[in-house]
RNA sequence: GCUGCUGUGGCUCAGUCGGUAGAGCACUUCCUUGGUAAGGAAGAGGUCAUGGGUUCAAUUCCCAUCAGCAGCUCCA
């Protein structure tokens, strides 16, 4: 290896940003490799950056900025180009130069953006340590005739970077800022071996047959229509699906200690101005009404209707913690691009609860919480990682509600509360709550990569200022409340799309919205099939029956696309017997024959819920 | 919202180098009564997303709008 750095080197970590250190290699240098042939192709490019990346799949991708439009059509083209370069095998060369010396570098090439890297002009979400800029030394790899700012590390030669394929190309902001002009970016992946990166490839193909939007549309879960566009109609079975996830949260919480409320879905603006949301929020507010003081917003959150539910009433300290649940409905008004199926819409509903407790109940409070997510999360076998959310004063005091004195008491009571249950977290810099910071759980994405956000739970000291709660303790003297914001599933839309990326379709047996078919094989087992249909039914198995005039191995293709847990077959020989031909879903080539109320005492048994 | 791409029967997709369209699945009817992932036949179903423009003629070319997709940005 060329690497000079051997101090460096010797200490190499184990993974850099969640990519294990090998791969990070690879992946940081097939995209100088891609970078070089886009240069071939089209000298006019001028390069931003182009890191490794974990998210949305393991992979890379380079942005840049050139004249020509690339497209899909140009991906084929361009890994030729790419392969040329990897044949050529030439190693990369770490070289450190002075600022000057770079600056003078890549003007002659024509580089702008790595000038402004290097003179710290980016800004954005771009840091130019990480690029190979530090102090007045400025680290670049050469690897033929292209030259790039990078801070490495890189594998020894091109010719390592053999396996790769490019996916595909989309817009981007020139340094991840909105406010910028859109450039290009081109993503690839890459592997040390052909088998990887085959594996890989079937991996990003079996992705798009898992995905929600898919399964929900051939399993008839849901659809949408343009004439109520970023919103979801909720079909039979996925109704099903939906009201059997509501009625057993609403269970497990009224079992913890809460109680449930309704809420309006529609306020008067002047609530909105108390709860700042008028203010922090009033970009993702749905309002009515032109004259100012008639305007009125769709909840986007709950969280004011049940400040002032509490304030309605005079609170003892021993009425603390107060849990107040509320499946309400809610609209936010979200960038059109960023609406996805039923993971992301304008209208969503929440396993929302809003928990009033005194000082000393926080920890225990968020400690009991962490509880109920490990248990759900861990029902449905679902993985999570936790994200601290924290304000940042320093760079954007305009985001936030209330002091920095008491944020500052609410983010230490949340690290605080994350340290004793010995969950291990990223903490995460300007992402809080507008009125206060936050624990996110981030759950796998559909290529098994931590990515989207389902539960949640907030701490606040805002909303009990603005909206003047208070409670009597046992001093007899006034006292401020906590406001702990709180989600489990998150909402049950975006957890259902979990759900349904999770099992690929295959629901458990107890929120499978259809658990049995029954097949008859001639219209002679009809009225013995319909029996059993109704014996399921009555033993409240959700079952459905199949009796029409087609071959049983056609029912059972139709039946097994539906991803049916159970499927019966029912023949003359059963009908004699008063028994079912049980075929089941995760053991499709193994059938079993047994009596009827057996089975049925079966599914009865794995149809109860799991937590 | 931004950049790029896409929009043909309920679904998946062909096709028309400009002369108003086709398949498979699904649906209806008939034949078939068949034992573990597609039996056969016939039929019905589309003003080719919408609105303009160019043209003798537009589903096809151009523009706009709407919707969707890949990202960016943002989030439950």
């Amino acid at each position: 290896m060329s690497r000079p750095e051997s101090a460096a080197a010797a200490a190499a970590p184990a993974e850099i940003k969640g990519i294990p250190y090998d791969h990070y290699c690879l992946l940081h240098s097939t995209a100088h490799v891609m970078a070089a042939a886009v240069r071939r192709l089209w000298p006019d490019v001028k390069l931003t950056v182009g890191p490794p990346i974990a998210r949305p799949f393991r992979g890379f991708y380079y942005d840049m900025d050139l004249a020509h439009r690339i497209g899909p059509e140009d991906l084929p083209r361009l890994e030729k180009e790419m392969e040329k370069i990897v044949k050529e095998n030439v190693p990369f060369v770490r070289k450190v130069l002075s600022k000057q010396e770079a600056i003078e570098l890549f003007r002659q090439a024509g580089q702008v953006y790595k000038l402004d890297l290097i003179e710290a002009k980016a800004g954005g979400s771009v840091e130019a340590a990480a690029e190979g800029v530090e102090g007045d030394a400025v680290t670049i790899y050469q690897s033929g005739d292209f030259i790039d700012l990078c801070k490495g590390p890189h594998v020894d030669s091109t010719g390592r970077c053999r396996h790769f394929k490019l996916l595909n190309v989309s817009g981007s902001y020139l340094w991840g800022d909105s406010r910028n002009q859109q450039i290009q970016r081109l993503y690839g992946i890459a592997w040390p071996t052909k088998e990887e990166l085959k594996r890989d490839l079937a991996r990003h193909e079996s992705a798009v047959e898992r995905d929600h939007r898919k399964i929900g549309r051939d399993l008839k879960l849901f659809q949408h229509h343009p004439e109520s566009p970023g919103t979801i109609f909720w079909l039979p079975k996925g109704t099903m699906i939906y009201n059997l996830l509501s009625e057993k949260m609403r269970r497990l919480l009224l079992s913890n200690g809460y109680v449930e409320v309704r809420t309006p879905l529609l306020y008067n603006k002047s609530l909105w101005v108390t709860s700042g949301h008028w203010e922090k929020f009033r970009d993702k507010l749905f309002t009515f009404g032109e004259e100012d003081d008639q305007v009125a917003g769709l909840k986007p959150m709950n969280c004011p209707a049940h400040m002032l539910i509490y304030r309605s009433e005079r609170r003892s300290y021993r009425e603390l913690p107060l849990r107040l649940h509320d499946q309400g409905v809610l609209h936010r008004k979200e960038d059109r691009g960023a609406i996805e199926g039923i993971r992301r819409s304008f209208q969503f509903c929440q396993d929302d609860a809003h928990i009033f407790v005194r000082p000393d109940q926080v920890e225990e409070e968020i400690t009991s919480l962490i509880g109920l997510v490990r248990r759900v999360y861990g029902a449905f076998g679902i993985e999570f990682r936790c994200v601290l959310s924290v304000s940042d004063w320093t760079n954007h005091p305009e985001r936030w509600l209330g002091t920095r004195e008491m944020w500052e008491k609410a983010e230490s009571a949340l690290a605080r509360a994350l340290e004793r249950n010995r969950l291990e977290h990223k903490i995460d810099p300007n992402e809080a709550a507008f009125y206060g910071p936050k624990i996110d759980f981030i759950t796998p994405n559909i290529f098994g990569e931590f990515e989207h956000q389902c539960a949640t739970i907030q701490l606040d000291f805002n909303l009990p200022e603005r909206f003047n709660l208070i409670y009597v303790d046992s001093d007899n003297t006034e006292k401020r409340p906590i406001v702990v914001h709180r989600a489990i599933y998150g909402s049950f839309e975006r957890f259902i799309a979990s759900i349904i990326e999770h099992t690929a379709g295959k629901f458990p047996m107890w929120l499978a919205p259809v658990q049995v078919k029954v097949l008859t094989i001639s219209a002679i087992s009809v009225p013995y099939g319909r029996e059993v249909y109704r014996k399921l039914a009555a033993a409240g198995i959700r079952a459905e029956f199949d009796d029409r005039d087609d071959k049983i191995s056609f029912k059972i293709r139709n039946a097994s696309i539906e991803k049916v847990p159970y499927i019966l077959v029912v023949g003359a020989k059963e009908a004699e017997k008063g028994s079912v031909n049980v075929r089941c879903r995760e053991a499709q080539d193994k059938q079993e024959e047994m009596a009827a109320d057996a089975f049925i005492k079966k599914a009865v048994e794995e149809a109860k819920m799991e937590f």
